[in-house]
DNA sequence: CGCGCGAAAAATGTGCACATTTTTTGGAGG
DNA sequence: CCTCCAAAAAATGTGCACATTTTTCGCGCG
């Protein structure tokens, strides 16, 4: 009901419409990305139905295009699709944002415990100029920086290593913390405090795994303290026209 | 319901019987199922061609099937899509198998830096009793159970922790190097010596970190190293209907 | 014998027309 | 006013007919 488009008969002039059954990869990628965003963006709020109509009307795309991309969301657990019900924003309990901290608590030890064999003046050079940044934002009351720059700074850690798979997990465990704090956001300052880096920084530089360890234990259950269940419903604005206002839809409905 | 039948306007009805547009997960799950097992299993070698007609045909499905679950194993990151010319098992290099195993090693050492604090006799027990299962495998000369056994020791060492997380990328660890060792296949008796993890036990009994990392680590060097590069690049035999024997098909072409 | 190079064949990608749910709606009855 | 229930409306699931590649094949030329 939303896009109809002249699918002309057999082979009746068929020439002048450019895209028919045109193959276009990089339109499967603009949506799913602009859903992907909006998600780790925190502007689809847990909980939201992501009906498949609307969206096609939305981003100005047909009905299987939407589908194809929700289910991907969906495989990567981004989503949550009930068979026949659709897909919606999860809602993560509690237990599932410590299980995801303690998580990341966890491979980071595992991290720190091989990085300090490789560690170079280079990187330490490299992570001082990130606490650098990070004071920096502080200090000016950048709270969206502070936040960027507070998950950067593990981003770095785990990339040191140079393991794709590692930093793949990693990134995987953050964006979905990210969606997290939009349910149970700690609503302080900075999330992670740039001292507690800068000490994890300075075992490092000391070699001591033992410290390193303990100083990012502390600074994990430090975060996950101050977790605290926001225990109102919400009542969870059902408009994805709002929340997609930015993309240019080829066509609206209206 | 069923307010309309007719719907082979044009086709030709060949497919008479029950469902015509029937929903089913099941199968969609069965083949799910199929495909991954076959691939974990080793039977799939890596670089074969995965057509959609041949498993449609073979599956006894309709393509769309097929194609939908092709996808979910590419965004799984178990077959390699390539846009326009279908999924393929991926044939990972030298560097890819290191890369996965020292994965496993990194996250290991995190996860037994966070089990000696929990553990408990009821674990030293369960994972003693586990060792003696390995070793009546390896004694009796079973090879298969060897392997599994095998790998089912680091699994119980991170599901003692209880984390979901954790224990779904230790599972994406393993499966992936499972169907590499079809490639870079150790070909010795035991891929993980039993001894080894005894000395794992033995250090968490003893609530000793350092002990028990070090001797992890000098575990997966040790298998590391044993990895060779078979740099004979296989026929590989396409005949996906071999593969699938074991399948019942619902109805076959020819 | 190898090497293009076009045409045929096969495989992948996509919109659409339905079937099959699920959800909403609108009363009748308590 | 609330509950229950059938019918309408909406949303999801699936096969199919193509369009669009990609791959294979055949054949003439150097």
């Amino acid at each position: 009901m939303a896009t109809q488009r002249g699918r002309n008969g057999k082979g009746i002039g068929k020439g002048i419409g450019k895209g028919i059954g045109k193959a276009n990869p990089a339109e499967d990628e603009a949506v799913y990305q602009a859903i992907l965003h909006a998600l780790l963006e925190g502007k689809l709020k847990a909980g939201v139905k992501l009906a498949e109509p609307p969206l096609a009307d939305i981003f100005g795309v047909s009905r299987e295009r939407i589908r194809k991309v929700l289910h991907r969301l969906g495989a990567e657990r981004r989503l949550e699709m009930i068979p026949n019900r659709g897909a919606r924003v999860p809602r993560p309990t509690l237990d599932d944002v410590r299980r995801v901290y303690e998580a990341h608590r966890v491979l980071e030890a595992g991290v720190l415990t091989q990085l300090v064999r490789h560690v170079d003046d280079a990187l330490i050079e490299k992570l001082t100029a990130h606490l650098a940044e990070e004071r920096a934002a502080a200090t000016r009351g950048d709270r969206a920086a502070s936040v960027r720059l507070s998950g950067a700074f593990h981003v770095h850690l785990v990339e040191a290593l140079g393991n794709a798979e590692l930093t793949r997990f990693l990134a995987d465990l953050l964006s979905r913390s990210s969606v997290m704090v939009s349910v149970y956001e700690p609503a302080t300052d900075s999330i992670c405090a740039v001292d507690e880096h800068g000490a994890i920084v300075e075992a490092l530089r000391a070699r001591d795994v033992a410290r390193a360890i303990a100083v990012s234990r502390e600074h994990f259950l430090h975060v996950e303290s101050r977790l605290h269940l926001d225990d109102d419903p919400a009542p969870v604005s059902e408009d994805l026209t709002s929340v997609f206002a930015t993309v240019k839809p080829k066509r609206r409905k209206r």
